[in-house]
DNA sequence: TTAATTGTTAGAGTGACGTTCAAATTCTTG
DNA sequence: CAAGAATTTGAACGTCACTCTAACAATTAA
């Protein structure tokens, strides 16, 4: 006697539907208790379906983050082709930049494929292009705001080298929930640099 | 008729062994291939008996944290009672708490303790305490360069948040491998911070 | 010295996980 | 509508952290 004939129907997106839930789950409970099967699950997947779509745990965290920075773009140059002085542009980026709070799954995400030991050339190469997205459009931010006399003449490269090693290392303690590092006081500080670093 | 009987000595100082075995996996192999087992292998000890000495992973990792970080204090103490200007203390200071290079073992610990996404009351206030020394000699180290007129009359507190948060942001940069981050150039952006922030 | 107690060690067992795989089902297309 | 491609399931596998029991060694008590 055959069991019943459970409905197997055809899901809309399943991989958008998969990276979704993995970014809410590892907001909510941790990169640690992230499982395939719990996240299919969630999804209403099979573990086999899961990696049916990304082919290991690693591909899937990366594809996420991916996804995560491909939203985070469009937010971004949005922000950053507004008609507002650069100054201000800035502001939005370091806000976009840094975590919302502890365990922000895009930080946790990235803190996670760059610890991998044995990264592939291809998964190395797909990791450094998001960051350079970023560092390219701090770049160009940088040198407008110099071209048109609102910031001091710095060299842009230079100056976002170091922006970002200060916004990395407050975003990694931000993440992490490093008791004191509180997101005010962390705007704070990246505030007073700016102005150190570039005002006139 | 029973087997034959393996001699069982008592290992001398097992915990260190055990220790020091974990900084050279996580230094050659990285944290991902790090396996209880087969550190009691390098070692000489069951699975079973790493389990006795620190009860888990997480707290063996801990452990092996903190004990690497009392030798270092050792060195950083002995650096920064020198009898030479602050401010090549302060260089030794950071020579010390950046990282030796990729997979640095201290460093890949650290992010993975932090990152834990349960740790209990008492596991963090033991990460915390290891934050806080470098913090509080950072502090001193500054107060005393400002008072001896060597720097500038900054807020010591202040600075030292700072200066930790661009730290840990080119320490990350170095211990995750990314391309384009070499030691002799972030030594290079930490003395040029350290100059526009505290010289005269 | 021996007996009892405590501390140390091995290794088998357990459950959870990521991953593989073959079979079954649904969709697409000629 | 038939054939092939894409999707989906769930069982099986190997590995891991961790548990547990029994054995062994060292220390202490008598």
């Amino acid at each position: 006697m055959p069991g019943p004939v459970r409905p197997r129907r055809r899901l809309k997106q399943p991989r958008e539907q998969v990276m979704a839930a993995a970014m809410t789950a590892i907001a909510e409970r941790g990169l640690a208790e992230l499982t395939i099967a719990g996240l299919g699950r969630e999804v209403g997947m099979s573990s086999g379906h899961v990696m049916y779509y990304f082919g290991s745990k690693d591909e899937l965290l990366l594809q996420t983050l991916e996804w995560s920075e491909e939203q985070l773009g469009v937010e971004r140059r949005a922000v950053l082709s507004r008609p507002v002085p650069a100054r201000e542009r800035l502001d939005a980026f370091v806000d976009l930049y840094l975590p919302d709070g502890p365990r922000d799954p895009r930080w946790v995400l990235w803190s996670e494929v760059w610890n991998r030991s044995h990264p592939t050339e291809e998964a190395l190469r797909r990791q450094l292009d998001l960051e350079l997205v970023w560092h390219r459009d701090l770049v160009a931010l940088v040198a407008e705001g110099i071209s048109h006399g609102e910031f001091r003449s710095v060299d842009p490269e230079r100056f976002a080298v170091r922006m970002r090693a200060l916004l990395d290392g407050f975003g990694t303690h931000l993440v992490v929930g490093l008791p004191g590092a509180d997101r005010g006081q962390v705007l704070g500080h990246v505030g007073e640099f700016v102005v150190d670093s570039l005002g006139r």
